[in-house]
RNA sequence: GGGCGCUUAGCUCAGUUGGUUCAGAGCGUCUGCCUUACAAGCAGAGGGUCGGGGGUUCGAAUCCCUCAGCGCCCACCA
């Protein structure tokens, strides 16, 4: 066989995923072994893959492949969420450039369109994640809107409605005035902008002849209109909408202004002067303007103080009739022109520069604008005690746990979720309401109409009768049952797959869901099921550029991944992403990392290259050197894999992969495979081919979950395959529990010093590298049975044992004993003298420390007796090394 | 404003309950090599005193305090 001596991924990738798949060997189905379940997080039905994406899904896949290998029956079930407002705004986009506007079409006008959208682009994600190698249950593909997802979500609503946990009511809400809906208080974030601060002059109501003299401490502002409280705002643009004044009534400043009434600058209308003591002395001049529709304080004040809300805005956040003023402008038309105005009106004291942070809609960026409107609400008390609890004792383990934290506050200080959206795109709100008032909740049409006559007492009613709530489900009111969903765990609880395979493993997802899904899955978990949804979560970090920029379509900063697979491979690509990716923080992603992963891959092929070239020879009697060899390595490769377990338990994924790397790289391929390769032309003896063969299948194993394309490409042709045999499925060869042997990988750590020590000599003396050279030991060897082995990587005649170094060699140690390559002539003296003398005053300093450590009776008598002997040993194993570098340097006339 | 986290070689990061011979890895750097598996490679080398300061301790990168810088999350200061 003609092997290329360059691995390319572009010729087995498809092979092999389209072999795994027509075998169907990502299927999954009940049975007796233990499972091991991933839910994808549903990536937006319309979406691209991003490197956000490949990280995550290459780190579940690692999972799941891993857990597949180890015998587990892995179950990683695909889908798409249909991402309600997201995909909303992708579809209003795209009929405006066709110049249609929402109002032109009905909801099921606009429903097909959406469809439309998302039959054309929907799936076109899943079909990139069979390019990074994920290996999913496609059969099992779901979407957040199917039949079965859609039916578990509206019984779920109406199942929460009778418990009570449901309602609806008027609320200050954040209105996204753009795609004019509701949003959570999760979907809006906050950005900082350089704004301004208004002052404006709110004239106290009084006749000139009745202004009292105030009392000390106040400050009275006055012109030649009259005296005037000044309030500060960010919002002049709402003042017709005040309906009061407020101060706090500790305020010395403004103790003159108690009881009195102000006018509305520009609006003229007289309002009172209330005292509340959520006012801030300190901010702006203590005086508060009160527009309880368009400030949740204010509503709040509002409340408290039986004040009169006064919407000024529409839906569109122009200017209502309500307002009186600038009516059908803009909110920010409006609020440069009543800057004008009050300015050349005299109203204005003064307008400084302001930092403010203003809320945004997450999705379309517009500032949002707290609006009171009737809504649908779950309460999340009830959800709060019974999600946090889990997470706090570890029954949930959060990978860092630092999220933990993060967690907890945000599930004690949690408000009732806004569930209802004013979209077209989603899950419709299963109520209905009855001709004369009222409505009812219901799984079915039918249903509805069969309440709506008892409740109404009229028989008569018909479906055409009621009218079905108009807005949609918030898209987390779906994704939160995923987990349940995906297993039919709420309509059938007690069906067989769900049994088997809820709770999941390990949900692989980002910290900035935590509250959008993490923590509603938990809740729904115990809701629906009583138990966790899974067991362990994993958040990664976000993916950033090597500059620490996130990755923006804007800065064209963000690479993509089928680009970069196209170029390194699936698998150089995901080892790329691996090799910088800790649990929880965040990704520097650069793209020579896809580099290292490629090259990394060529040495993995290059090695099969050498092991499938050579040329066996039966009868030939293994070499010492390679029964030596082949003894050390497995010791190696077990001490390995137990450690690699280990990382895997603690999810310190990347950490496995460098160690992988190293194994496989260093222990395999720079030592292992050196030590028992045959000489040019000559054959390898069957016992050392077969131990070599089964090692590479050890290394494969541990390789698959990182790299599965090439490690399934070599495998294949290791050895004979039955056609739907595969690695991924192949039973492992590294037995555990790993039996390590310390005492043999330690002594061949000194074997590996002294060839490398050998080396170094070579190249500091620019000897030949096929110049065999003369080593002696001093005194005894401790390492004698390595001869061989030290003799064939260092290019070594012999190693004799002397009674002292030679005088024309260069010495070096190796632990406490001295070794020395001859040189004949060659030896630069002063250049030896220089070394062992600096070597020499090091190890004084340092023998010097350690007895004055043990000379310390604190020490000896507090410090553990393992390091007290440690500290014994040091002392003697300096001093020996001291007695050997002075007879060198008497030895070399110094 | 509150909370959390971080600061260890040029870069990205390990460093488990303070104690195994002057702090580890990968990448990059430097030197020498086209040695028939691999130049996407081989061999070798250099490089940090652990953000600053103080403290506890026989002993601190590791614990405490403090200062500085960075990051994230939460919050109704108009």
């Amino acid at each position: 066989m003609e092997l290329a001596a360059k691995y390319n991924p572009q010729e087995v990738e498809n092979k092999w995923y389209e072999y795994w798949n027509n075998h169907r060997l990502f299927a999954s189905k009940p049975d007796g072994r233990e499972p091991y379940t991933v839910v994808i997080p549903p990536p937006n039905v319309t979406g691209v893959l991003h490197m956000g994406h490949m990280l995550n899904e290459t780190i579940q896949d690692i999972l799941v492949r891993r857990a597949r290998m180890e015998g587990k029956n892995a179950c990683w079930v695909p889908g798409t969420d249909h991402a309600s407002i997201a995909t909303e705004v992708k579809v209003l986009n795209r009929l405006a450039e066709r110049g249609i506007h929402k109002s032109d079409l009905t909801r099921d006008e606009f429903l097909k369109h959406a469809w439309d959208w998302t039959d054309e682009h929907g799936g076109i994600i899943l079909k990139q994640l069979r390019k990074v190698g994920a290996s999913c249950d496609w059969d099992r593909t779901a979407f957040t809107m199917d039949e079965e997802r859609s039916k578990s979500v509206i019984h779920v609503f109406v199942d929460l409605y009778r418990k009570g946990l449901i309602y609806r009511g008027v609320r200050m809400v954040n209105w996204d005035p753009k795609l004019q809906t509701a949003l959570s208080d999760e979907e809006v974030v906050y950005k900082e902008e350089h704004t301004k601060l208004y002052y404006m002059k709110y004239y106290v109501c009084e006749d000139a002849a009745a202004a009292e003299p105030v009392a000390e401490g106040n400050v009275v502002h006055q012109d030649e209109r009259g005296r005037y409280a000044v309030v500060a705002t960010t919002r002049p643009e709402t003042i017709m909408g005040d309906v009061a004044m407020c101060i706090n009534p500790a305020d010395p400043k403004n103790q003159w202004l108690k009881g009195k009434r102000v006018i509305v600058p520009l609006v003229g209308r007289e309002i009172p002067v209330i005292e509340d003591s959520y006012v801030d002395i300190e901010f702006g001049t203590g005086c508060l303007k009160v527009t309880p529709a368009h400030d949740v304080n204010d509503y709040m004040l509002g409340e408290k103080y039986g004040l009169e809300a006064i919407n000024i805005f529409n839906d569109d956040a122009t200017l209502s009739e309500a307002a009186g003023l600038y009516v059908g402008m803009d909110r920010f038309d409006v609020r440069r022109q009543i800057a004008i105005d009050l300015t050349e009106g005299g109203l204005m004291e003064r307008i400084e520069d302001y930092d403010n942070s203003i809320g945004c809609s997450e999705r379309t960026g517009v500032p949002i604008e707290p609006k009171l409107s009737m809504q649908w609400f779950l309460k999340m008390d009830h959800f709060a005690k019974l999600a946090l609890p889990p997470v706090m004792n570890d029954e949930i383990r959060f990978y860092p746990s630092k999220y933990k934290n993060t967690y907890r506050h945000w599930l004690e200080n949690i408000k009732d979720w806004c569930i209802s959206r004013q979209l077209w795109w989603g899950h419709r709100i299963p109520a209905w309401y009855l001709p004369g008032g009222g409505f009812v909740v219901a799984e079915t049409v039918e249903e509805a109409v069969e309440m709506a006559r008892s409740q109404s007492g009229n028989d008569a009613l018909t479906a055409a009768d009621l009218r079905q709530e108009e807005d949609a489900l918030d898209t987390w009111f779906s994704s939160w049952l995923w987990p349940l969903s995906l297993f039919d765990g709420v309509m059938n609880p007690d069906n067989e797959e769900f049994k088997y395979y809820y709770p999941t493993a390990c949900l692989v997802t980002g910290p900035d869901i935590i509250f959008f899904w993490v923590a509603r899955m938990i809740m729904a978990g115990y809701e629906y099921a009583g138990k966790f949804p899974f067991r362990d979560v994993y958040f990664t970090g976000i993916v950033r550029d090597k500059l620490g920029r996130k990755m923006s379509k804007q800065l064209g900063n963000s690479p993509n991944p089928l680009d970069l697979i196209a170029s390194y491979g699936a698998d150089g690509v995901r080892m790329g992403m691996m090799l910088s990716a800790p649990a929880g923080n965040d990704i520097l992603f650069d793209e020579s990392l896809c580099e290292q992963g490629r090259n990394f891959c060529n040495k993995i092929w290059n090695a099969f290259r050498l092991v499938k070239g050579w040329q066996v020879d039966d009868k030939a009697e293994t070499p010492a050197v390679a029964a030596a060899a082949v003894e050390w390595f497995g010791a190696q490769l077990r001490e390995s894999a137990a450690r690699i377990a280990d990382l895997y338990s603690k999810y310190r994924i990347s950490e496995a992969l460098m160690e992988v790397y190293r194994l496989f790289w260093d222990e395999f391929s720079a030592w292992y495979l050196e030590l028992v390769k045959p000489a040019y032309g000559a054959a390898i003896d069957g016992a050392t081919l077969r131990a070599t063969l089964d090692f590479f299948d050890d290394l494969l194993h541990l390789l698959h979950p990182f790299m599965p394309f090439i490690t399934e490409e070599i495998w294949q042709n290791l050895a004979p395959r039955q056609d739907g045999e595969s690695l991924m499925v192949s039973p492992r060869t590294v037995a555990a529990p790993f039996d390590t042997d310390p005492a043999l990988l330690a002594d061949f750590a000194q074997v590996k010093q002294l060839i490398t020590a050998i080396r170094g000599v070579r190249a500091s003396k620019g000897l030949p590298q096929r110049e065999p050279l003369h080593v002696t030991v001093t005194g005894a060897n401790p390492i004698a049975a390595y001869d061989e082995l030290v003799a064939k990587m260092a290019m070594v005649a012999e190693i004799k044992v002397v009674a002292e170094a030679g005088k024309d060699a260069a010495t070096f140690m190796v632990g406490t004993t001295e070794y020395a390559v001859c040189l004949e002539g060659l030896v630069d003296k002063d250049a030896e003298i220089a070394k062992a003398q600096a070597e020499l005053k090091h190890l004084e300093g340092f023998l010097a420390g350690v007895e004055k450590k043990l000379s310390n009776e604190r020490f000896v008598a507090n410090a553990p007796e393992a390091v007290v002997a440690m500290e014994r040993k040091k002392k003697q194993d300096a001093e020996t090394k001291i007695a050997v570098l002075r007879k060198t340097l008497q030895n070399l006339g110094a």
